[in-house]
RNA sequence: GCGAAUGUGGCGGAAUUGGUAGACGCGCUGGAUUUAGGAUCCAGUGGGGCGACCCGUGAGAGUUCGAGUCUCUCCAUUCGCACCA
């Protein structure tokens, strides 16, 4: 065997066999226990980034080690293809979104090859592909006839140059990133998925998500935001319609000193005629951007409409406020403002002048929380409430809502931050929204015989309007119902849609007649997923909330589509994220052509755990590389030998050779422990690192130290062999095995070899390390506590004082307290 | 603004259940080999002190025989916030 490590042959020699015999593709096999390890599937933007490179290795390692456990393992590949940057792409190089994604995905899929990931292949998909998003379309139309699909308005960021909507990422300081018109907020009809719906299910099953992580779940948990309130009504005086306000603390009623709307409140569309500083304030408004982020750090600003309202209990006059802090999108768009018990409020009340009103008191006895400087949040007991004084603030909740209820004002009521999901797009690259509208029929839905609506391909893109809606071939048809002239939905559905049930559609990827079929409920769920942190709120939502509607069309029967998520952190170099726009990007083509994949996977594995940010750097990549050499170097020198191998015997081994076995055994089961449970493959490359330099140093000429030498060898070429695939792929065969290390059985920890006759043991003096002591593995508390005295340098500590204590942590150390 | 995380040598990180802080690797220093460079191998490497020792895990307090780990307060950095994927 050439003791020269070669890259490039040995990945050939792995590539080539594992391409000829298939080995990554699986069928379904209902004796066998399944594993579906799923990565987040790449966006083709080009080139794979160092970001792919760390998913996919993490769920590439994954998926091998559960083969060698013995598992039927599923790992598929495909791309989520239709964005937004296909569209930039066209614009700045006149190459059609098409032709760039699809060469994009034959560049990027021979990089994945090259990197030695264990894919199968035949179920590879793309979202942009009619086959695909066929059945989107379909599941669409029956979210539509189940009604959890509807329309109605909502804000966008609208350049008024281009007459075009813009995505929050081309709203660059408030301006359009094309032209630099400043951007404004425009209501346009949308179509809404009703997530709302499943808003319980998906925050109470989050208790059970138990193999994800914690800070998720978090997440997830705020972002869905239940809470519990009142929803009560205040009559407008001149109005029929009252306003109707939500509060989780109604407790606080008779605080309130305004109510607050929204800019776009259907009230203050009433209110602008003939107030021109209302009608001011509106323009105002809509020159904001869209974005949460936006609307919470502006500063808060209000006009008074001039509306009075009519508070439902004490029958007072307050202020109608119209102020962009309150959104329309969460509760009614209304709020009823208590200064003195919320922040907010506070501030907007201190700065126009508007009244302050204690009613919550931090005890019975009326003592005034200090309102000089800030609100009074806390709960407590109230006062200046009438009726209700010297209720606490729970008794009041239950106080105050009864009589509302009783008196048709108001009720409790559940509310969720979570918003109903906005999947139209005014984009070309997308999947297209499949009704037309006519003017006699209404809504129609495309029926099923005319599915896919398929995308066209003769646009014009350049930045101005929205394509498909100029496309007068696209848009103008027949109405499915009545024949006569209608038109088509142009936009285009969100590219979440897509994502949120590739997961699915690898299990059926062929399926030609249903969305999926049968085989969905044999791999479902996904046992493993791996993806970014910046997916733990959106997509990870959005497909348990498919998850969700595809089980309730009988497809599949499991509720959470990923029994165990790891999220894995960012690559990073010089303490910044790696961007295009920072410059500090690194390619890994690059690295593979100089060092070969498996050094490239190693470093991503070696540098940090999954879950933490990882630091690139250069240099440690060479000290990767220098690994494998040596790694290579050794089994070459061994191998030279070309020695028959006598089987072990494990009783009549040298001590030398026992110590060896058990440094290996004892890796085996660090190792196990962390690519099986902890999936720190960091420190299970560390310990194969340490183990072969322990055995660089064991030289034992003797055929029982050969035996040794060879065990050895073989047990790291099988802990490894996830991780750097082609060296252990070669190196496993030239240790005289004909089947290949990816079928092999991971290894079996051989307790005997463990044992060991005598222990050391760390001396402390009141919790300060002052020696070390060898005893038998069998000492009792008294035996150790004498040698623990009598150790040298322990007598000098202690000889003068008097003992006070003597802790004994079993097989560890004795703190000795004076 | 709201939400989530992270702070340990010169650097990436290790310490899994409260029990030897700094495994492993990078870098650096010295040596061997080499015409030279590179590669490789050996030794050393948290700070201070001749030394016994002392000090050290973002800062400050607390619990404990014992705290990087638990509790509280503060500081700093990073990420997400619904039309980027």
């Amino acid at each position: 065997m050439d003791e020269i490590y070669k890259p490039s042959e040995v990945e050939q020699q792995a590539q080539d066999y594992w391409e000829t015999h298939s080995v990554f593709r699986v069928t379904e096999q209902p004796e066998r226990e399944k594993y579906y390890c799923l990565s987040m599937f790449p966006y083709p933007s080009g080139r794979l980034h160092m970001g792919h490179v760390r998913n996919y290795t993490i769920g590439d390692v994954i998926s091998r080690y559960q083969r060698m456990l013995g598992k039927n393992v599923l790992q598929p590949m495909g791309w989520d293809a239709f964005g937004l940057p296909a569209e930039n792409a066209a614009m700045q190089n006149g190459v059609h979104p098409a032709d760039w994604t699809y060469e994009n995905i034959e560049y990027m899929r021979d990089q994945l090859k090259q990197l030695g990931f264990g894919y199968d292949w035949s179920r590879e998909l793309a979202t942009c592909d009619p086959d695909y998003y066929r059945w989107e379309q379909w599941f669409f139309i029956k979210l539509l006839e189940k009604n959890l699909v509807y329309k109605k308005t909502a804000p966008v960021n609208w350049c008024p140059n281009d007459m075009t909507v813009l995505a929050n990422e081309q709203v660059i300081d408030g301006c359009c990133w094309r032209c630099e018109t400043p951007v404004e907020r425009k209501e346009i009809s949308q179509w809404f998925m009703r997530i709302t719906h499943y808003a319980d299910e998906l925050l109470e099953a989050l208790e059970s998500l138990e193999g994800w992580p914690e800070q998720v779940r978090a997440m997830q948990q705020n972002w869905i935001g239940r809470s519990e309130g009142v929803e009560l009504d205040f009559t407008v005086a001149g109005m029929e319609e009252p306003l109707r306000v939500y509060t989780t603390r109604p407790d606080t009623l008779m605080g309130v000193t305004y109510v607050a709307v929204a800019a776009e409140h259907p009230l203050v569309q009433k209110a602008v005629e003939g107030n021109k500083k209302v009608a001011a304030f509106v323009e105002f408004c809509k020159t904001l951007q869209a974005s949460e982020a936006a609307m919470e750090t502006m500063e808060k600003k209000g006009v008074d409409s001039g509306w009075k309202a009519i508070h439902p209990i004490s029958g007072e006059e307050v202020p109608i406020w119209v102020a962009n802090f309150v959104l329309m999108g969460y509760g009614t768009g209304a709020v009823m403002s208590v200064p003195a018990h919320d922040q907010r409020d506070y501030e907007f009340a201190q700065q126009y002048g508007i009244p302050i009103r204690q009613v919550i008191y931090p005890t019975t006895d009326k003592n005034e929380a200090d309102l000089s400087q800030q609100a009074f949040i806390e709960k407590g007991v109230l006062g200046q409430s009438g009726e209700f004084d010297q209720l606490t603030s729970e008794q009041a909740f239950d106080a105050i809502a009864g009589k509302l209820e009783s008196e048709g004002k108001g009720r409790r009521r559940v509310n969720y931050r979570l918003r109903d999901w906005g999947v139209s797009r005014q984009r070309y690259w997308g999947t297209p929204i499949p009704v037309i509208y006519c003017d006699q029929c209404g809504t129609v839905p495309v029926p099923e015989s005319d599915l896919p609506v398929e995308l066209p391909k003769n646009v014009v893109l350049d930045g101005s309007g929205s394509p498909l809606a100029q496309l007068d071939s696209f848009r103008n048809v027949n109405c499915p119902k009545c024949g006569n002239k209608a038109v088509r939905e142009t936009d285009t559905f969100d590219t979440f849609m897509e994502s949120s049930w590739y997961f699915a559609r690898f299990t059926s990827p062929d399926c030609k007649s249903a969305m999926l079929d049968d085989r969905a409920k044999y791999w479902l769920p996904v046992d493993q997923y791996v993806g970014g942190i910046e997916h733990a709120i959106l997509h990870l939502l959005y497909a348990r909330f498919y998850n969700k509607l595809l089980r309730d069309e009988g497809f599949i029967e499991n509720d959470e589509p990923f029994a165990n998520l790891m999220t894995q952190g960012m690559v990073l170099k010089d303490g910044s994220k790696m961007s295009k726009s920072k410059g500090n990007t690194v390619d890994p083509q690059q690295l593979i052509e100089k060092y070969g994949a498996d050094t490239v996977r190693l470093f991503t594995m070696f540098a940090a755990p999954p879950e933490q940010s990882l630091e690139w750097s250069d240099s440690a990549v060479e000290g990767g590389f220098r690994f494998l050499k040596r790694l290579w170097k050794q089994a070459a020198n061994h191998l030279d030998d070309k020695r028959q191998i006598k089987p072990l015997d494990v009783d009549g081994l040298a001590e030398n050779q026992k110590a060896m076995r058990r440094q290996v055994h004892e890796t085996l089961r660090k190792v196990s422990d962390d690519v099986g449970r902890r999936y720190t493959f960091n420190t299970a490359i560390a310990a194969n690192m340490e183990l072969l330099n322990g055995l660089a140093k064991f030289e034992d000429e003797s055929e029982q130290g050969y035996a040794v030498h060879q065990e050895a060898l073989e047990l790291v070429v099988l802990m490894l062999a996830p991780i750097i695939p082609h060296v252990c792929h070669v190196l496993w065969k030239n240790l005289g095995h004909d089947n290949p290390v990816l079928d092999a059985p991971w290894p079996k920890i051989d307790e005997a070899a463990l044992v060991q006759d005598s222990i050391e043991m760390v001396i402390q003096v009141n919790g300060k390390l002052r020696g070390k002591i060898h005893v038998a593995m069998d000492a009792d508390r008294d035996l150790i506590e004498k040698a623990a005295m009598a150790e040298e340098n322990i007598q000098r500590f202690i000889q003068d004082k008097s003992i006070r204590k003597i802790i004994v942590v079993p097989k560890k150390l004795v703190n000795i307290v004076v």
